[in-house]
DNA sequence: TGCCCCCTGCAG
DNA sequence: CTGCAGGGGGCA
């Protein structure tokens, strides 16, 4: 689900409302959904939420130094409600199920010790929470092979280049979407950027020109932010931490676009399936 | 480096 | 009713 700019949305969420507070229960709906022991986290604070690629990481202190891990995978949802703060009064419906939380989608349910709580929703159950020692987050193999940060310093114009040229011959769709290259892109904003770059999915990472290279590079890092900057794209469970839906959805230029005109040149977009997911294009832009 | 799979709900 | 959905691990 979530790609980078929805993650985002969510961590930054997370800091102004759950920094500091003390877990006092926890409630596993679905043991699955949680590895490690529950119990590990009663009496601690939060102390910090960072992101990396699509992975939330909290760092959570008690006795010991803990962090849990956290991946929304393709529909999962953290929603939180408080009974002090109005913007997240809960009780509303919550997509795709709308109906008032906890719901059928629950999995997982932290209490914090002010009475406001944080609950894991995910209707397909591909998502997950890790609790793992500190010491031990980035000896974690998702973390371990996991690519550079694209909206990071390091991401630079040299090393987008110098990854092309590691693998010449893969699609640009499955490069971008590869977490092992960088980290965050999923299907839509790697199918916006490519428009925004006017390249075609299927193309060849090795046949780019310099100027291309650098569209695309452009392309990446502004797709991003703009999702960021609109709290992410909701279609049907993505939703941010008080339960509204992100908005970039409302302007692409190709995802889930196919029979409508391209906003630059007026002819209809089109979908195919491609690097097992569905992709849009327009044929006439994208070369 | 591709393909299948983990699940459930909903559009077509 | 079948196919599809924004992710990524494991497999050949």
């Amino acid at each position: 689900m979530p790609e980078l700019p929805e993650v985002e949305t969510i961590r930054l969420g997370l800091l102004s409302t759950v920094i500091g507070q003390r877990i006092s229960r926890v409630d596993v709906l679905l043991g699955k959904m949680f590895t490690g022991d529950p119990e590990r986290v009663l009496g601690a604070s939060v102390r910090d939420v960072s992101r990396r690629g699509k992975l939330l990481i909290l760092d959570i202190e008690g006795d010991s130094f803990l962090s849990l891990l956290i991946h929304l995978k393709m529909t999962g949802q953290l929603l939180f409600k408080s009974l002090t703060r109005p913007e997240f009064a809960g009780g509303h419906p919550v997509p795709p199920l709308n109906t008032p939380l906890p719901n059928k989608s629950t999995k997982v349910i932290f209490t914090f010790e002010s009475g406001d709580i944080l609950y894991f929703n995910d209707l397909r159950t591909f998502g997950y929470i890790k609790l793992v020692e500190r010491e031990n987050v980035f000896k974690e193999r998702f973390l371990q092979t996991i690519g550079v940060e694209p909206l990071s310093d390091a991401f630079t114009l040299e090393y987008f280049k110098g990854l092309l040229k590691k693998y010449p011959k893969m699609s640009l769709k499955s490069f971008l979407l590869d977490q092992r290259k960088i980290a965050g892109l999923g299907n839509i904003y790697t199918d916006e950027a490519l428009f925004l770059a006017y390249l075609h999915p299927t193309r060849l990472t090795g046949s780019l020109s310099a100027s291309d290279v650098k569209s695309l590079y452009d392309a990446t890092r502004s797709v991003l932010q703009k999702g960021i900057q609109l709290h992410g794209a909701s279609k049907t469970s993505y939703v941010t931490l008080d339960g509204t839906q992100g908005t970039f959805l409302a302007d692409v230029a190709v995802y889930q676009q196919q029979g409508k005109p391209c906003p630059r040149c007026g002819t209809l977009i089109s979908k195919f399936s491609f690097a097992g997911r569905g992709t849009h294009v327009c044929v006439q832009c994208q070369k």
